[in-house]
DNA sequence: CTCCTTCATCGACAGATGTCGATACCCTTG
DNA sequence: CAAGGGTATCGACATCTGTCGATGAAGGAG
């Protein structure tokens, strides 16, 4: 028994410092569900490799090596995620990464002591 | 065309610096996989939370609300992507987080210019 | 050796996920 | 308005994944 539905709304709950709640899971989870598809870190790793580290789809479809559906389809998994913005450019969809969100994945796995090596004298 | 075929060995890559090749991303891939579940995130939650960073199978399958067969499988996801070491105890099987491999995972997330707020002027 | 406890493996199943062709939507251009 | 290019959605499919009951393997207690 213990109270720890205390919710978490955002995704990042500290995964290594307390103990994970259900939903905190859940949310975290699903955050780095997003980006375990190698489809998906390739399209996060070409954005963000671009001047603005915004790219428009034309230029995302051909590199990946995938149907354009598909490419769509990661894109919309990614900003649903957070992790991409969306901007109409004209006729053009451009796809910016937004790094906070990035960083906050990051911080979520950041240990206790901020040391590799972990400390072991209990 | 390009060679980008150059061994990563390791699984994680610099996601956000470089362009990510195909076998690249693949593994790394397969390393957030590893972390995108909710058992598993509260496995090595509850792991990390212990003292030495170690835990007892037995002391893991009832705080997860999971069969003990389905700890096993999580367990076993994690240790083979490297996050957790076995050893034998006895009569039980401690789990011991392995902190190089959580952090090595946290670096492929660092953005390019370790500020939040990309730079932009290429 | 036999029983019991602890954990891993096996087999099966439902549900989630990645992929793509076909098609619909949106915007610009003429 | 009509035509065309760029992108999202839809439908279908094969595969992967999480889950658990049953069973097997390893070690300690008697």
């Amino acid at each position: 028994m213990s109270i720890k539905a205390v919710k978490a709304a955002r995704c990042c709950a500290p995964l290594l410092r307390s103990r994970l709640g259900r939903d905190d899971a859940e949310a975290l989870a699903t955050a780095f569900k997003a980006i375990a598809d190698p489809g998906r870190l390739r399209l996060l790793s070409y954005i963000a490799g671009q001047p603005g580290a915004e790219a428009c789809v034309c230029n995302l479809v051909q590199p990946l090596g995938l149907a354009q559906p598909t490419v769509s389809h990661h894109l919309k998994v990614l900003t649903e995620a957070g992790l991409l913005a969306r901007e109409r450019r004209g006729t053009w969809m451009f796809y910016r990464l937004v790094p906070e969100r990035v960083e906050a994945l990051r911080q979520a796995l950041a240990l206790p002591s901020g040391k590799p090596a972990a400390k072991r004298f209990a």
